[in-house]
DNA sequence: GCGACAG
DNA sequence: ATCTTGTCGC
């Protein structure tokens, strides 16, 4: 739906009662991570599915962050639909409060799909948070849609390397809490981190994150997502259009 | 008290 | 995240 907050510059703006400060974003976690849905087991892996990769870039000197949602048909891999959108910085990086950085600019750029997604892949963490509310569960409460995060590295959780080969996994701890999954994608290569988002099964999204990451180590709705808002990010100031669209 | 710490 | 040369390999 509508998430319009652009300004003159046709930048996104946060909405007014954005969280300005750690703690009214820490009380906004608070609120809404009892709205996470974890009984679901979510798509089924294997069947079709529009599967949509969603990832920020940043220029903090100009204030500026450029999102990219890519949606991908899950069997194939190949790019069904892209969009953009470029706002400005919402608020600071503190771990544990990644969301409200990257949240506001990824619901426009989402916004202009017109495709359905059927699972969105987050760059992060979900359930895998310190206080369980992690940029997956948080997109995902927000837009009602399956979500799963796929990070790049074990953040301050603990795992033992899961087996060498492609599908083999271990348990993410906090503790003696498994809150994700070690999954290893690509034969002999490091592991990527899979927690749950919203509305979907950890066995499902570790699924998922395997398929998707049929040629490399992270899921190719990452990637293409990485690719496309670093190329909008260089795009700003850029003679053209303003968002992307 | 001092680090570590998704992106 | 971002700053960055060369280099190995398909």
């Amino acid at each position: 739906m509508t998430t319009a907050h652009l300004d003159h510059d046709g930048r996104e703006n946060p909405p007014g009662d954005w969280p300005t400060t750690e703690a009214e974003a820490l009380a906004v976690q608070d609120e809404l991570r009892g709205r996470v849905v974890t009984d679901e087991a979510g798509p089924p892996p294997g069947e079709p599915l529009v599967a949509v990769g969603v990832d920020v870039a940043y220029d903090d000197e100009r204030d500026v962050v450029a999102a990219a949602a890519v949606a991908l048909d899950a069997q194939t891999l190949d790019v069904v639909e892209e969009a953009t959108a470029v706002g400005r910085v919402a608020f600071p990086y503190v771990p544990g409060l990644l969301a409200f950085r990257e949240i506001p600019t990824v619901l426009a750029a989402l916004d202009r799909l017109t495709v359905t997604p059927g699972l969105v892949v987050c760059d992060g963490y979900g359930l895998a948070h310190p206080r369980r509310f992690g940029l997956a569960a948080h997109l995902g409460v927000l837009t009602g849609l399956p979500t799963i995060g796929v990070a790049k590295n074990p953040f301050t959780f603990t795992y033992a390397p899961p087996g060498p080969r492609r599908g083999d996994t271990s348990a993410l701890l906090d503790g003696d809490e498994e809150v994700g999954r070690a999954l290893r994608t690509q034969d002999g290569v490091k592991p990527v981190f899979v927690s749950v988002g919203h509305r979907v099964s950890l066995d499902h999204a570790c699924a998922h994150a395997l398929r998707l990451a049929r040629d490399f180590r992270l899921p190719e709705t990452t990637r293409a997502a990485d690719s496309l808002c670093r190329r909008a990010l260089s795009g700003v100031g850029e003679p053209g259009r303003s968002t992307g669209v």
